[in-house]
DNA sequence: ACAAAAGTGTTATTCCTACACCCATGC
DNA sequence: GCATGGGTGTAGGAATAACACTTTTGT
């Protein structure tokens, strides 16, 4: 589970109480019932740390199965990559916090390998979908959605340049209000939100097109 | 397991000969073993089927977890990808073939929707990736790549464009041989390897580059 | 008026597709 | 010579990063 929060890109993991690896830090999850899919029992297991409500994107990331990766008993690991808007501050249990993903601290088992996984299909999805949706807040300026992006792929943003392309791809619609300027004044931003509640891929391929497609396909 | 052959996109399926599913054709798979991750799973379940030298690029796809996918004893399957170039023509038990992509008659359990998201995987990387080494034989002409390509892809492919790209991507080394030309004459054609064995991202991301890279990463 | 923040115009660069043209071989 | 297939040159369209410039506010 990954949220932008204080414009750091942070991850929610709990503190085991008891062995194996006492006092380090794990990602929510748990085992798999008898009559759900993996994706089913990821919304459960979530429902025990944060309102469901508030996550707004959840998706399959790989299969985690070294034998002896957990002490004990053999459990493979199905990883998930869930994203929470910036916009919501869910509840969670006392053992439960969120870390900066760059600096979880001690993370139990192999779960350090899982927030990597998790990084890059984040990093990778936000270029050429709109998965920026499940990261910003409801109604946004350019400003903050920069933010937002900075954070999430590790390396500055130009606003200019973000709004041009997620204009281009249609992703964004204005809402016609306008965000108050700070103390020190200023034009006041346009708000604007994701047209888009769900994930779609607004980028597809960028070589080796269909012939006919010159460019990208044209908005209908 | 994917292939292409007889220019066409070719999946290696064997037909069940007992319940469930009896008469129809699934994708090689077997259970994990308790000293295994799934990735060595793999590899030993292929050596069941075909030479698994032959095989040159295995990667994960996802995880089927559908409670009742497969009747009985509940299974959970991580699906995987593999690829085997062209030039190989590997010997297989006397109950499994190769069948276009297209047109796997009968497909056992879920095994379609898997089938599905390999030929989604592989389109996708194709063009991102020097994934071709792992569809294509050792030497080629750019005709004979071309078309696996266009088989792979499902559409056509210029064979001008599709040489410029991957020499741009410096994905592709001459080996200074030519091919003879065919009874009808022509030109001869120069025969080409692909530089690296392995995976590798030749076209990372199309927008949102981190900034001072105008375009793509220049080659070392 | 001036500083500050937001947004638009414009340019340079690169990439990609399409198509015309040139090259080397067999008959 | 000429048909055939291979390869190169080149032009047109489009996308993106960078940066200059304009707009709108608060003090």
């Amino acid at each position: 589970m990954l949220q932008i929060r204080d414009g750091v890109l942070q991850v929610l993991a709990w503190q085991r109480a008891r062995p194996p690896d006492p006092g380090r830090w794990a990602l929510p999850g748990g085992l798999l019932g008898d009559d759900e899919d993996v994706a089913t029992s990821v919304r459960r297991q979530l429902a025990e740390k944060v309102d469901v409500r508030e996550v707004a994107h959840v998706e399959q990331l790989a299969v985690f199965s070294a034998p002896h990766r957990v002490p004990g008993v053999r459990r493979i690991a199905t990883a998930f990559l869930g994203l929470v808007p910036s916009d919501a501050d869910p509840a969670v249990p006392a053992d439960t916090a969120w870390h900066p993903v760059d600096a979880l601290p001690d993370p139990a088992f192999d779960h350090a390998e899982i927030v990597e996984a998790a990084r890059d299909r984040l990093r990778a999805k936000l270029s050429y979908t709109n998965l920026g949706f499940a990261l910003a807040p409801r109604e946004f300026t350019i400003s903050t959605l920069r933010e937002h992006y900075a954070a999430a792929l590790g390396h500055p943003v130009s606003a200019t340049n973000l709004q041009r392309v997620l204009a281009r791809r249609a992703v964004l619609e204005p809402t016609g209000a306008l965000a108050p300027p700070g103390p020190a004044g200023g034009r006041p931003a346009a708000l604007f939100r994701f047209a888009e509640p769900t994930l779609r891929v607004t980028d597809a391929f960028a070589v080796l097109r269909p012939p006919g497609e010159h460019a990208r396909p044209a908005v209908p």
